[in-house]
DNA sequence: GATGGATGTTAATCTAGTTTAACCTTCTTT
DNA sequence: AAAGAAGGTTAAACTAGATTAACATCCATC
């Protein structure tokens, strides 16, 4: 196991004690999943805020025409969790699973009040974590209205490089709206176009 | 005057004690806007967190067409801001404008740092709202995707019925993502249907 | 009460993106 | 090396929603 990832990626925003962050390790716990695998299911309450220390997932909505809608990827460095449902505790919309063999470090639903509690300090550290979340978020909104799905896709391209190599195509037409058909027109296109 | 209404809405999630509130009131302001004043201009550092005490804004952006699309309506006990300008102390992508005359009461850039030191609580205050903005813009992103024209306006009319009846329809057409025509058509046929 | 600006409607034409369906290409697994 | 799965491509027919343009309505205010 190796927290590493996760302590700095903590540093970055608030600075924890030696016994602040034994008490953070005593309350998380490690987990590592296969390629394939479910953190989430639709229907089911999702006990934890996944950080995502290696491997990759997807968080995707199954929509009553039983169409599958990608709503994030997460890569190392991330989180992973249907949100709405782990602060509500009420049966998840979102589904999560491992497009890798992934290791994540979850914080559990019991244990939050618990973690807020004695670390004060991670009240501010998922504020600063949410503000960007939020703020990415609603750009995400206002460029699927406001961009064709070429500029949307060349424009996932230049901000994620990273998964887009690691996810099948399927996946990331999904993410943008769009069918594997017309993405693969876009492709095409866009070889043609230099 | 009169921040009954946010310190009403802040007593939902937290706790603070008169001294707490003076420190709050101190450090922040009440503005009052005419209906067409913009609080936010694309461009300029967006320099305040707005509560709404009264009144109903906008928050668009124009993209490169010269095309408005609104990305979100405030109304009372909610929030206005670009706050990805706010934070990061950058050029605004968003306008923020009043569409009715309009009480704030407003957290400035410059008095956060001292606001969250002396009201530690203010941390899990805003840790609190973001989860839920954050959640809900989400959800908008999967319905954006999920569901038809017509099928997002009459979610929206359930989900706000009070901002249905306080906003001209076509920037209820261009928060829905479509023009004011096609939205135009929905009413019609929704008319016809029953 | 007329003028103008802001809002809303209707209808014809057009297009970005979907659907369907067939086929191709790679990995895995046996 | 054969046989599936899983992923990717192509092309024709189709549709949700955009565009354009003309007209209608509701006001506020001179």
């Amino acid at each position: 196991m190796n927290a590493e990832s996760l302590l700095h990626y903590i540093s970055q925003h608030i600075h924890l004690t030696g016994e602040e962050i034994d008490i953070l390790l005593s309350l998380t716990k490690y987990r590592k999943y296969l390629k394939g695998q479910f953190v989430v299911q639709q229907g089911d309450v999702c006990q934890y805020e996944s950080f995502v220390l290696s491997g990759c997932l997807k968080t995707f909505y199954i929509d009553k025409e039983g169409q599958e809608h990608v709503v994030m990827f997460s890569v190392e460095d991330w989180w992973a969790s249907d949100l709405g449902s782990f602060l509500t505790h009420t049966p998840a919309d979102y589904n999560v699973q491992c497009l890798e063999n992934t290791e994540l470090f979850q914080f559990p639903y019991d244990k939050m009040e618990l973690l807020y509690a004695k670390i004060p300090k991670l009240e501010r550290f998922f504020r600063i974590i949410l503000q960007k979340a939020f703020v990415a978020s609603q750009k995400r909104i206002v460029q699927n209205f406001s961009l064709t799905a070429k500029e949307r896709y060349l424009q996932f391209k230049q901000q994620y490089p990273q998964i887009e190599q690691r996810v099948p195509q399927y996946l990331i037409a999904s993410y943008l709206g769009i069918t594997k058909e017309f993405l693969s027109k876009i492709r095409n296109q866009l070889i043609l176009e230099q």
